[in-house]
DNA sequence: TATAAATGGTTCACTATTGGATCAGGTAGC
DNA sequence: GCTACCTGATCCAATAGTGAACCATTTATA
């Protein structure tokens, strides 16, 4: 078993808050208790437990204890956590809204300098042998998208998403649905996306972009 | 058996992170446990965990050990943040790509008990006095059609838009663009949104709903 | 009401862990 | 032999965890 530090800690408390645990009052136990509990100083704790206020998922008061603010459906913090369990269908038909008007957005407004970065990523994508590189650049192309739609908002979802899609359930799906022959479908979608991008189609490169989407959702979830 | 040199450690440890070890809390191994792991020494996983550094795959801080860059769960939170400085000029022009999609979702999917909700808040909202009165059941209007669109990522984004929206540079504009006349159009608008919904005209629905936020934004960014 | 217990806040000295850096050797391939 | 690489070892610097004590506030109890 791994040695448990205070970020260890503060995952795992997070974890049993979302699983509902303490929910009956919102409160949790006091620092003391988790420390033996955990079998690490109190400090240890105190350091974790400060995480999780940090993020605001708790709130501390002395004397009287620490509490969940996760029961408020409204809060920043209990938004993003219940994001993390959304499945990917659901991620997918929302890029399937978002990326095609990405594409569009930058085919409109894009620099020069930023579509060569996304030719870039396009290129080295293209030219990777093993799947974490593919993987990366991959991610890069569409990201660099999203950096010069000049839309600040749509580039945070973008980012959001792009923080879920490296967790767990679709790590498990990415490594399952690999393979050569859907790599070489993805460089070619992807050049007809940039093509688009480079003759300033805004319609064609959301076009591209949504027909994409679709092979990637299929490849993805077997549909 | 061949010599293990530190390019095959680091094609390994690439290997492994894209396998999504050590994805839980985003940290590798200290390099002594790995040599010994590897069978070689540490100056050898040094130099491959340099290579990843050196390639952006991972972080490394004396003293507290080496972090992957993606999936560092302190990125979540750092998103958010930067989404609360986002313009409402850009937040509006996703409300336009993702409100006419849940109207449409919602028009296919809802229960007759969520639309009922749905009217409910649409009824309250007209019979609305004063502005906060009037805010909070337009707001609520809003959120129960992203509630019966069946994509909880969806629902959690539009939540997210509407933390933000109750935040500083909103609530002034919003202040700003009230009028009688202006919630009066609301409620119309409003009522033919709801109509489509309840025709289960997910077109209609959509296209209610993109002309009613098109008339929002031209009320709050005065355009 | 007065007192005690519970609880978070703070600090301190000490130890353990971990990445950073360097050096003198050994080994394999050209 | 030359070169490139790995080995084994040592020391340094930064960070984290330990254990303990004491404080401030709140709550329960006599």
């Amino acid at each position: 078993m791994p040695k448990l530090v205070a970020n260890d800690i503060a995952i795992a408390l997070k974890k049993r808050i979302s699983l509902g645990e303490w929910l009956e009052n919102g409160r949790m136990p006091p620092e003391r208790d988790l420390a033996s509990e955990f079998g690490v100083a109190r400090n240890t704790v105190r350091r974790a437990v400060g995480m999780l206020e940090d993020d605001g998922t708790v709130v501390r008061h002395v004397g009287r204890g620490t509490f969940l603010t996760a029961g408020n459906p409204d809060s920043m913090a209990a938004t993003v956590a219940r994001m993390e369990g959304t499945s990917p269908a659901d991620m997918m038909e929302i890029r399937q809204l978002l990326e095609p008007a990405a594409a569009s957005f930058a085919a409109t407004n894009a620099s020069a300098g930023e579509l060569n970065a996304v030719r870039e990523a396009h290129k080295i994508a293209c030219a990777s042998q093993d799947m974490p590189t593919f993987e990366h650049w991959d991610a890069e192309f569409h990201h660099r998208i999203f950096a010069c739609s000049r839309n600040d908002f749509l580039k945070e979802i973008h980012n959001l998403m792009r923080i879920l899609r490296n967790q767990r359930p679709w790590f498990e799906m990415k490594k399952r649905s690999f393979s050569e022959e859907r790599r070489a479908t993805y460089c070619s979608e992807h050049q007809l996306v940039l093509d688009a991008l480079l003759a300033r189609d805004s319609e064609g490169a959301s076009a591209a972009m949504l027909t994409h989407l679709r092979t990637v959702e299929r490849n993805l979830l077997g549909r």
